[in-house]
DNA sequence: ATAGTAATTATGCAAGTGTATAATTTTAAA
DNA sequence: TTTAAAATTATACACTTGCATAATTACTAT
């Protein structure tokens, strides 16, 4: 019996470089950087380990790629919400918060993803500006929230003030985000929205509530 | 000429595993625990790698030591400090905050060391149960503070609202810890601590306030 | 239908990995 | 000083890793 040499179909490289990534994503979120050999990207992604090279010229680079993919993919997930809302400002942010402290933002996998590739970010000077941009925006678009809800509500905060407030709020939802990652069976369900919620109402003077909409999400 | 064995000296048990402990610490904060290698370890602690597996049945096990030893290590730093001040227990409740957002507890190592490790946490259920223990333990003692600082202020709330502010206050915490070692160029020296203990303040109710000592301590 | 080209597979290699085991050296006891 | 046991080094091995290169296949244009 002569081995037979595999049948393949050809992809348009979007589509190849995209399985490729979700399959080192993949594999990064169950077993670390470590775990994400070529030999295992290609199987996860059912192509033959040769193939990467062709996509990436080497493994780093489609490391590189998987985290940018991420990154954004996490951004987007919590700035649809928000802007959906049609409400006060007030509402916004409130559905804001809440986004992000709901699945699929807060997950296992996701916490594992970004603890995975710190320690790249921590060394790689390109990894390091996708990290603190990535941040940098998620803070900002909070002050935004954070600006209109306190106009909103008559009130008015000096910059650096402001600035502060954002600082705070984004502690308070990373730290929650991180613990129900980490931990998810430590909280119960909807028990992080409605703290980050209030917290995020405490810390600003603004009388934030969730929806019952949102409540229902969770129940 | 005749390569020579190389000369050594005999050491005891505890003072090669804290040694190897410490080699394995450093590698782990500097390159991950993937640049953590038996070859690495051992050079690091100016010792051949066959050691290694004189003191630790395998690798994992060494690594396992790390993680416990260092995960402790932080426990002791955060818990001195909220004990040694003896005026009143808003007091104790600020020290601790600021503790907890100040090197060495906040550092870029630190971080590192913390996301390296949390794969292994998420699958391993020893360090898994190392971890969660850890982090009650942390907010145990959070909690306890609060409540104290509440019932000195003549206020008092239920326990589920109590376990409540303690989750939110440690999020913010936790939040701080990790922005401040994710992206230290981010925050002026004492912008951290100052943050933490405007917003514990904000959260439980209470009137926190950062002692000059404490100012002083990062201008 | 056919030819050419790019995508994909297959194979190989040198370096690095953890671990096992044998060979030495240090140290303390006799 | 000699001896014995434990600590440490040295060496080897099987396996995995990323990468390079050659061989094939599937698809497009003619």
């Amino acid at each position: 019996m002569t081995e037979e040499r595999r049948k393949f179909k050809r992809e348009t490289a979007e589509a190849r470089k995209a399985a490729l990534i979700a399959a080192t994503l993949e594999l990064v979120a169950e077993n670390g950087v470590r775990g994400a050999t070529v030999r295992a990207i290609a199987e996860r992604a059912d192509v033959t380990q040769g193939l990467i090279r062709h996509y990436f010229s080497s493994k780093e680079e489609l490391i590189s790629a998987a985290y940018e993919h991420h990154m954004t993919y996490m951004t987007d997930l919590t700035e649809a919400p928000a802007t959906q809302v049609t409400g006060c400002a007030v509402s916004r942010l409130s559905a804001f918060v809440v986004a992000s402290l709901t699945p699929p933002v807060v997950d296992p996998r996701s916490i594992g993803l970004w603890a995975s590739f710190l320690n790249k970010v921590q060394q790689d000077p390109v990894m390091r500006q996708i990290h603190a941009q990535t941040y940098a925006d998620f803070r900002d678009r909070l002050e935004a929230l954070i600006d209109a809800a306190l106009r909103e509500t008559g009130r008015s905060v000096a910059p650096s003030g402001l600035r502060h407030l954002a600082i705070a709020c984004n502690a308070v939802i990373d730290g929650l985000w991180l613990e129900g990652g980490a931990l998810p069976d430590a909280f119960e369900p909807g028990e992080l929205p409605e703290i980050g919620v209030r917290s995020v109402g405490a810390i600003t003077g603004l009388e934030l509530k969730m929806t019952p909409q949102e409540k229902a999400d969770r129940p």
